[in-house]
DNA sequence: TTAAAAATTGCATTAAACTGCAATTAATGC
DNA sequence: GCATTAATTGCAGTTTAATGCAATTTTTAA
């Protein structure tokens, strides 16, 4: 393995988790702690990373959660937006709703790729600004204290001024008759503006919500046009899925 | 666990909380009290926090700082913000602006008492989020990363739909002929369409910003209802105040 | 004043960092 | 190709840092 391989290796690592330890790296990548070391010391000169006793921490590092609330199924939620970020190129415009799945997401977005992120997530919004060449633009309104994201009438006009290339729409329920559902009328409002304001809408989910119902409906799952879970395609059981048009990932 | 998550976990307490238990933290995280101790001792020495018998507090009892930037002049801040509370009343709707004086106004603001917040300021929405009984309504908009507070037109439409009680409007700069200026263009807009939307507008200013002057104009001194220093009103030596019709405090 | 809690100090243990060196691997010029 | 050089890597021995524990002093609050 060569060591550029490794460099980048160790700092998608960082990017990940915010922090690494020597001894995961070198058993990871079957090497000596003390080529991590190395590793590790020249990244730190080169500013990529801050190396700490043990291991390495991320530059900004900044693990601070506004929401406070313990992340549920976060192994998951990785898998889904280390997926999603697949589906984002260069200089595209995108919206993320509010959830952790796509607090994730906002993590794990690379610093150097150029993007304007629309987001009316508090959470959201602070870690986007950790980001250098990501413009961020909030859509501004009444916040819910619950969830952290604006929701509300001046909300759902500013989202009716904008179009976007994808949406991440964070979902809570996605039934594959009834479509996708949610508990709170405000956020199902914002979701409706959401996808009216996209060329294209990509629901990250767990699988254990798939099938699942709620008081408020969205929409029909035909507006959807990527479904992200954390399995693979092949493994998804609701055939219905795979006679719509809706690309599964 | 490495010993900078560590530090990152009970700056992220003292944030949240104001005040940790050095018991609790060592309970929370698994370590000895020594630990812990030691750990704070060391936030304590980069002025990170305020070490205290029995655990720590915040600087001046304040600041989410997500910049990281050192919080200047943080005792007149407070002093200045202790005097604005006084003006604020219940069941009254208020704007504030961005700075650091509003953001220690904002963790001052009691959570009892039932109020209406607008702002454009991230650091001081996630602050107001945390008050139970302050209704908080971000003014969104592209988001400036330098200051995180929202720019723009959006912004400066949202804010040409609203009239408030008060607006506190952080001030860099105040001079008594020239009036308000600012250094960045964007900022002076914002500022511009909050006078424009409030019947009262309040300025708190640390004494040593007076006199000075920078790029830009908000408005001039007239415009300004009440000015808050750190100083008694009688010490502040640039009689053109007095001969005007703004309250000093 | 006094008992309990917390801080300090010194010390032992463990884990990690550093150093120099030899072995290996990759890169370069011929 | 092949030999020479330079860079990379792993190892052993040593040094340093982190952490917990126990004994002692200080602070706090009843």
């Amino acid at each position: 393995m060569l060591k550029e391989e490794r460099h980048q290796f160790i700092l998608n690592e960082v990017r990940i988790h915010n922090r690494v330890l020597l001894t995961d790296i070198a058993d990871l990548l079957n090497v000596s702690v003390d080529t991590v070391r190395r590793d590790i010391k020249e990244l730190h000169n080169s500013q990529q990373l801050k190396k700490v006793h043990g291991g390495a921490i991320s530059l900004g590092f900044n693990n601070y959660n506004p929401i406070g609330k313990k992340i549920y199924s976060l192994e998951k939620k990785s898998q889904i937006a280390e997926k999603a970020l697949g589906l984002i190129k260069e200089g595209q415009v995108i919206l993320l709703s509010g959830g952790t799945t796509n607090l994730e997401l906002a993590r794990r977005l690379p610093s150097k790729i150029q993007l304007t992120c629309f987001t009316p997530s508090l959470p959201i919004a602070v870690q986007l600004l950790g980001k250098t060449n990501v413009e961020v633009i909030f859509i501004g309104g009444r916040m819910s204290k619950d969830s952290q994201i604006a929701v509300g009438g001046s909300a759902i006009n500013m989202l009716s001024e904008i179009k976007v290339d994808i949406c991440f729409l964070g979902t809570n329920s996605i039934h594959p008759i009834e479509g996708l559902t949610e508990f709170d009328w405000e956020i199902v409002q914002m979701k409706k503006a959401m996808i009216h304001s996209s060329r294209k809408v990509v629901s990250p989910c767990i699988s254990e919500k798939i099938g699942s119902l709620q008081r408020y409906k969205i929409c029909g799952v035909e507006e959807v046009d990527v479904l992200i879970t954390e399995l693979e395609p092949w493994d998804i059981k609701l055939d219905v899925f795979k006679n719509m048009n809706i690309q599964l990932l």
